[in-house]
DNA sequence: TGTACATCAGTGAACGCGCGTTCACTGATGTAC
DNA sequence: TGTACATCAGTGAACGCGCGTTCACTGATGTAC
């Protein structure tokens, strides 16, 4: 019984391992090109197998296409949340700006959360799995304006902050006729703009309590 | 002579008018399901024609989609003014949820406009003319950024202004699980939050002139 | 130890559908002589 | 006024391709007796 028992758990390492090895396969084709351009064809051969074998691991596209952008997430935030652990006491402009240049090192993870932002046509479950990384995204925004005194309204101000930010990567990121680099620092530049307003949001005069 | 230009104005002029109902068709079904999911089958068969026809005023899809995008942004700018323009001396908070409120009422706009954005597969000259259409738009921000008396980058607050609220609408208008007005009130406060901070960019003391 | 059977990872090809676009053609209207 | 021709709006069907998914099958491994 002990034995048959590790042979299962062996048995059930081993499938979880393969579909690890083809939500990889996914994420690398992602960075590479936009999603939806993405087929289930092209993920199987960059995987080295079959097409046929994605279906013996996810129940369909969508399927797959959330538990890379789930795995994705989970990264980018432990690596941002790590980034911020080296210092105490970070600012909310601070927090902004580091995660504006974050996104940009990163492009993966933003293009992955605009692409399910407006593909509406997820099923509540996958939706649900979505929101929850935001959450948690929220949850650091949160730490910042604790951290320059504001009492109330916090998880409201982290959304209008961090969906500020959003959308200016989201206007400014495919700017045309600029390079990169102008773009990214058109990007950092009205981030620190927006940051700085942010910093004053505990100050009771110049952001009356809401209604 | 003075005839025949006449018949060929004439001409023209019918021409045009079978454009617009080529592109009046496509906005119709644009505002009923997601832009990606309109064919050019379903946009003929909307207008009555044959989709032969189509390509008979438009080089392709894509000639087609943006044509009716600015269109669309025209008719949008424009009423927007005019809600505008029934007062005076606008500030800049005021600007932002009024804007916010007719991408609300006028949902169309905003998804054309996300969908160009994310879209960055548009040839230079398509791209040239969503870029009008944006400068436009921030024209009109610019005036409320002079109202509250902002000297400096006016533009540039716009830009972080402007696309704040783009992030906001994005970021908000899925969101699952709540209802649409819950969903809209949830964007207001938010506008109203950041319309209120974007006050005091004028205010030396709490927005420190950029480098 | 050997044999029949069950299980399941894995496969290449095919299904079925949708889509943007083009083709070959019709028919009406205007033009030149 | 009549006739040959050009022009062009307009069409239904077809082309060609890509894609998500499924099918029918193989072969290896484990299991029961």
């Amino acid at each position: 019984m002990e034995k048959k028992q590790t042979l299962q758990d062996l048995k059930e390492a081993e499938r979880e391992n393969r579909k690890q090895l083809i939500i990889t396969a996914a994420i690398r084709l992602f960075s590479k090109e936009h999603i939806s351009k993405v087929g289930m064809r092209d993920i199987a051969n960059e995987a080295g197998i079959s097409p046929a074998l994605i279906y013996r691991h996810f129940k369909d596209r969508d399927e797959l296409f959330i538990e890379a952008f789930v795995k994705k997430s989970k990264e980018m935030i432990d690596g941002f949340e790590q980034l911020l652990s080296n210092r105490q006491a970070v600012s909310i402009q601070e927090i902004g700006i580091e995660f504006v240049r974050y996104l940009l090192k990163n492009p993966l993870f933003f293009r992955m959360m605009t692409y399910f932002m407006l593909e509406h046509t997820l099923v509540e479950e996958h939706m649900e799995r979505f929101n929850e990384t935001m959450r948690e995204l929220l949850s650091i925004f949160d730490k910042g304006f604790k951290q320059i005194g504001l009492k109330k309204h916090v998880r409201l101000h982290s959304h209008a902050f961090f969906s500020a930010l959003n959308g200016i990567m989201i206007t400014f990121y495919h700017y045309p006729g600029r390079s990169e680099e102008e773009i990214e620092k058109h990007i950092e530049k009205l981030t620190a703009l927006i940051g700085n307003l942010f910093m004053h949001a505990s100050d009771e005069k110049y952001a009356p309590p809401l209604q």
